[in-house]
DNA sequence: ACCAATCTTCTAATTCTTTAGAAGACATCT
DNA sequence: AGATGTCTTCTAAAGAATTAGAAGATTGGT
C-alpha cells in the first residue's frame, strides 16, 4: 500500500499556484513564460500542461475553454492553501502547538528587528481581537 | 529529470524520528511498537527495518551494533530537523516572511487565549535578546 | 486550400515513497 | 541435534512526482 495522493501542492505545483496567484486566468504558455522568470523553473511546454491537468484532477485549479485552449485559474486563495500546509506542519511537526513553532522559528532562523517589531504588533492585535 | 531526493524526512521519517527522539537508541522492534502506540502506523516489521535503512543511508539516523542487532539514533535533534522544515515552508510558501508566517497561523489557525499569551511571552523576551 | 503554429490528449521514462516477502545467519530452548 | 524465533540483507511491487515526446485537431495567414 503506497501512500496516497497528497492534499497538498507539491513544490512545483506550489510554483505554478503562486504564478497564477499573481494573476488568472492564464494559458499554458504563459503560465510556463511567467514560471521561468518568477521561479527560474525552465520547464517544456508539455511538462507545464500535464502539471496544469494534474493539478485539475486534484482540485487545485479550475478551467475553462476560450476559443480552442483553456484559461487556468487557481480554486482557493492563497491564504487558504499555504493555511493548510501550515496546519499540517504544525500538526505533524509540533504536535499542533502554534507557540512551539513560533520559538522554533525565532530560534532557528534569526529574524531581524523589523521582523520581530511586526510580530509584536501582530499578536499584540490579535489578543486584543480575542477579548472582545 | 525527475526530482532529487528530499533533505527532509517524510511523513513516514518523520514519524519514526519522532519516536527516537523520544528515546533512543532503539532496536527495530522497539521502534515498530512506539510506531504503533504513537502515531497509530501498523507496519510489518520488514517495513520498519527498510525504512530505517534508508534513514541511514541519508543521514537522518545513526546504528550500531548490539549483539547481532542494530540500535538506532537520531543524528540530529528535532529542533534542528523541524527547523530546516520550517525554514523550508518559510522560504516556499511566505518567500521568507515570518510575519507574514505568523499572521497566516493567526488567521486560519484559531488559537485560544493560552497559546497567544504564550506567544506574547516569546516575541518579547526575543525581542529583548536582541537588543542585548 | 495549404502550411505553420498552437493546443489538446495520450503515453512513457525515471526516481521517490511506502510497503512487504524471501533467504540466510545465529542464538536459544527442549 | 533440531525446532523456533529474531535479526540481517536482498528483492520487489505499486502508486506519486517530475519531466517530456508523439499524435492528432484546430486555427490563422498567404
Amino acid at each position: 500500500m503506497p501512500r496516497s495522493e497528497s492534499e497538498h501542492p507539491t513544490e512545483l505545483e506550489l510554483d505554478i499556484l503562486k504564478v497564477l496567484w499573481d494573476e488568472a486566468p492564464l494559458p499554458v504558455r504563459e503560465v510556463r513564460m511567467r514560471l521561468e522568470q518568477a521561479a527560474d523553473r525552465v520547464l517544456a511546454h508539455s511538462t507545464v500542461v500535464t502539471m496544469l491537468n494534474i493539478m485539475h484532477r486534484k482540485g487545485f485549479v479550475t478551467r475553462r475553454k476560450k476559443g480552442n485552449a483553456f484559461l487556468f485559474s487557481p480554486k482557493d486563495p492563497k491564504q487558504s492553501v499555504v493555511g493548510k500546509m501550515t496546519g499540517d506542519l504544525l500538526s505533524k511537526a509540533f504536535d499542533g502547538s502554534a507557540a512551539a513553532l513560533v520559538l522554533n522559528l525565532l530560534e532557528t532562523n534569526d529574524l531581524d528587528a523589523d521582523e520581530l517589531g511586526e510580530l509584536k504588533k501582530l499578536v499584540a492585535r490579535k489578543a486584543k481581537e480575542k477579548k472582545s
